[in-house]
DNA sequence: ATTTAATGCGGGAACGTTTCCGGCGCCCGG
DNA sequence: CCGGGCGCCGGAAACGTTCCCGCATTAAAT
């Protein structure tokens, strides 16, 4: 059988409503009978259920994520720093992928509306951003991690990174080593974070006079090859590389040598992401820092959460530059 | 203010009793009267509230999964397909990563005790297994996702997959190209699933009257092409490399190439977990059956929850031998 | 026609906590 | 000596369900 308070207030000679006291160290006790209590809780080995809290309390100390799938090195990057600071509040995190569409979004609003939780963290995903807006109008707080920049109309608190700037910061770093003529291996055009991260590359080569080549490609390190190699193909003439993300830059290193080219004399190859197949393989890249958005977004929503809401409407981590062999020297 | 059960009672002229007879579906009542009653909850906009469904009720209708790091590939891999089984019944699940050791399994146990979920899933991490043995002795449903194999003693409900019978399986498609000289390269030793995968690949070679050379390397592609180098430095005959993921198969395939030696013709090279990674650079490899595993061992926890625990005590998901170029022809 | 069983439903306790409100005693000022 | 304020604590309602028990009502069996 279970030690309830009840049990726990008979053996310390004091009301349910004194032992409650000394749980959430409320004042008005006499500093005698508060330990008497405590004693009382340890010899009696008592712990506070959960389900009882939850109950007579209005927060349930859990918190929602909903994520596009946890199989993304983005969103698992993402997680373990949102992780880590809820750990040390006392919040749980329960997660939601949208394997199913339709089907785990109503699941999710269901468990909304059933106040499973008392606060959400969503990890954007095109598609179900529209419906997340919807959510915040019921008054629970809200935090998106987005892989993207909020163009500002929004208005939903996020935490994004710098992927303009980012790119932008790369292609100055080419520009400075004297590549003129950068080719772009583009991600999904339909994400947000590509279409930034070309935009940014681009405005930094077109103000210099120059103007990048662009390829579309998928984010895996074939497509990054067979986009270069289409390149090479086509006669385009370039000297660097800005591939959306390690892996197809990875692709695209390979795709060279094979050619003869040698990397980063004949051309210059730099990804997105800053992944550990990065440091390994020397390739120049942007840093995401993502563990870094998990935290912040967890942060934010625990300030909503405890109600002074005094923090940031919006943050935006910045990237930073890892400069390695495939550009360097 | 929130629609109650109360307030639905009192709309469609019922008892509260009858009403949550209608939300779980017992039998027991008229259909006129479950429809009027069905009628009134769309009608008012009635959602159960999770908080009183959790303290009227035993179940809490989350699981909590303990991780070594969300980071991790195969956690990251494993995961999603828990998520999956776990969508369809209802069931959330709540994580738990070990990155402040001690102290997250203090947490961990903190809120077992609390009642916080009715189940536990634990992914195997060396150093808490001793510990998790411990929980088992409470009385809550758990279910231990391992990276290895079970040596039969330790008897708890697990789900694995056969890291031996893997690696003897490729180690018998090595040896039926003629490859007698294979080179190990293995990961960390203190993880069970490199004891095993090196075992089983021992095995089979050593039965045919060959015995493979063994390096140690970390799991990065780094460490392959280091150990490979080192191999070929100190004049080691090879003619095959079994090295123990595909991150470092890699590493071990640049290592060849720069050496001179061409794969598969001179050396042919395999990995182990089948990454798209591997399918990329057509490695041969070992598919570890990731998603099945984490669902089956939600599977194998719900069952356990609901009672009836007809399912199998512990559960082995067979790997999947991939061969590509980098040991075909 | 009377007993028996089954079906349909309501009353109310239980779950384990928090929280509101109010009371008791003590100290201090008048 | 008396009254008011304050520090400390208890009683009981509330949270929103589930679930056990029991009472009608009706159908089936003897």
């Amino acid at each position: 059988m279970r030690v309830t308070i009840t049990d726990v207030a008979a053996h310390a000679g004091v009301s349910k409503t004194t032992v409650s006291r000394v749980l959430n160290g409320r004042g008005e006790l006499h500093e005698a009978t508060a330990s008497r209590v405590r004693r009382a809780m340890t010899e009696m080995g008592y712990r506070p259920s959960a389900r009882g809290v939850a109950s007579g309390r209005a927060r349930t100390g859990v918190l929602g994520v909903l994520v596009p799938s946890l199989a993304w090195p983005w969103v698992a990057g993402v997680l373990p720093g949102a992780v880590e600071v809820l750990d040390t509040e006392d919040y749980g995190l329960v997660v939601f992928s949208c394997n199913r569409h339709d089907e785990s979004l109503r699941r999710f609003s269901e468990h909304l509306r059933a106040s499973t939780f008392d606060g959400i963290l969503v990890v954007s995903q095109e598609g179900t951003t529209d419906y997340v807006g919807s959510l915040h109008t019921r008054s629970r707080p809200i935090v998106v991690i987005d892989d993207r920049e909020n163009e500002g109309a929004v208005t939903l608190p996020s935490v994004s990174t710098t992927n303009r700037a980012g790119a932008a910061a790369l292609a100055a770093h080419l520009l400075s080593l004297g590549r003129t003529r950068p080719l772009i291996v583009s991600g999904p055009e339909r994400f947000g974070c590509c279409q930034e991260r070309t935009a940014g590359f681009a405005e930094v080569y077109t103000e210099a006079g120059f103007s990048p080549y662009i390829l579309p490609a998928e984010f895996t390190a074939a497509s990054g090859r067979a986009a270069v190699e289409l390149a090479l193909a086509d006669g385009v003439v370039f000297d660097a590389v800005f591939a959306h993300n390690d892996l197809s830059a990875v692709g695209a290193v390979d795709a060279l040598r094979e050619a003869g080219l040698t990397v980063p004399d004949d051309v210059a190859v730099a990804g997105f992401d800053d992944v550990p197949l990065a440091a390994e393989r020397g390739l120049t890249s942007v840093r995401q820092p993502l563990h870094e958005m998990g935290r912040a977004a967890a942060t934010m929503l625990l300030d909503r959460l405890t109600g002074n809401g005094s923090g940031p409407h919006s943050q935006v981590i910045p990237t930073a530059l890892t400069v390695r062999a495939s550009t360097g020297g």
